[in-house]
DNA sequence: GTCTATAGGCTGATAGAC
DNA sequence: GTCTATCAGCCTATAGAC
């Protein structure tokens, strides 16, 4: 079988299936499946596009291979997350630093693997794609529902938290180039936060957002401004 | 010219370029510009596929028409926005209801296609989405500047609560038809959210979250239960 | 304006030598 | 495992009859 290694790893197929792991990521996330075309991929790991066929069984099977590594990592962190102790606060502000550190620096592109999936649901997407989604769902879930109840957060729907504060993120990061192109251009108002600042304002906003407290509707005077 | 009609409108060929539109965005937003296929298109359309050339001057051409008349359409309901009184509370609330009432009965796909283009951003993406992904930041930034002067809201940045906020209602609205097919498959957890109930979380979270005073940490007993 | 027929390019995949 | 050569299929676009 060719997607199951026989040999030992070390080897030049290695190299050969991670670049291709690599280039195809890339191009699959910024022109979709059927954008991708494997000539492009294979130039641009270095290998020949008949490899893509050898190792994965061909472009379809160099996709899944690609879904299945970037979302297992992710829900993987997922996991030790969960574990992990703290207040309903810290949990949230941690989860939106993983999505942050899988997005720009472990699975660069995946908030865009998945808006894609999301976009275009064909049968594979239930199967692959949705565990993760759910186990993701779910996380937040936990969080919201402590939080609620040791009466913390106000008494919000966990779903729509999640699909708030998850989508604004996976937005904010798969969207990141488009900003950086119209930056060039001189089409885009204002500046181009990083992803560290929009982490920060989301944390700010969940957590105000949640909060238990509401705010009076007619503010005294100027107090705490906000740094 | 093809695409400048010479005759009057009452004729045929105004229900052909209406039934190209129609079936295009159908099938550019659910399979991009490059999965979709002029020979679908027109199928769905019930006209031949040379008409496509005809009257849009190609494939490209089309796309090109269905994202100019989309999102004019949506700034112009932005412009009479801008243009209404109120708070800047009741502002960003008729914004929400607006993006709403555009993605899931007057444009429908208007989400997936501004994402997929902003994910994926060619020459066009500047000169074609730019100019209105700019108004609309900028009606964010009138209204939020507003509520920061009137002491209403926090000191926050306007781009990065349009991206949250914004972002979150693109990522919802295009990823619906994603939710219900996992619901179908079982493959997704708790209930289907309506379109108007994450309108109505999002314009509690936004409230809450940009509102000026800050909620003291620890709360001293239960009180007003959200609705 | 609409349709049929067809051209021409590109894509993903495979057979077979090394 | 890797590479070259080649194929069949689909896709967009066009020419020309009506």
């Amino acid at each position: 079988m060719p997607t199951t290694r026989t040999h030992p790893a070390t080897q030049r197929s290695e190299h050969t299936r991670e670049a291709l792991l690599r280039a195809g990521t890339l191009r699959f996330v910024e022109h979709g499946f059927e954008g991708a075309s494997v000539e492009q991929i294979a130039r641009e790991a270095g290998v020949n596009k008949a490899l893509i066929n050898y190792h994965f069984g061909g472009k379809r099977g160099l996709y899944v291979a690609i879904l299945d590594t970037t979302f297992g990592e992710i829900r993987e962190g997922l996991r030790a997350l969960a574990q992990s102790g703290g207040t309903p606060e810290q949990l949230l502000g941690r989860m939106l630093d993983l999505f942050r550190v899988m997005a720009e620096e472990r699975r660069p592109g995946f908030p865009a693997l998945m808006l894609r999936e999301a976009m275009a649901p064909g049968e594979r997407f239930g199967r692959l794609i949705g565990p993760h989604l759910a186990a993701m769902v779910n996380v937040v879930r936990l969080i919201v529902e402590r939080g609620i109840r040791e009466k913390r957060f106000r008494k919000v729907d966990p779903l729509l938290t999640h699909l708030a504060m998850i989508g604004g993120m996976a937005f904010f990061f798969a969207t990141q180039k488009g900003r950086e192109h119209l930056a060039v251009q001189g089409a885009f108002p204002g500046r181009f936060p990083t992803g560290e600042e929009f982490v920060e304002y989301m944390k700010g906003l969940m957590l105000n957002g949640l909060a238990v407290e509401r705010p009076p509707r007619r503010p005294r005077s100027e107090r705490s401004r906000a740094k």
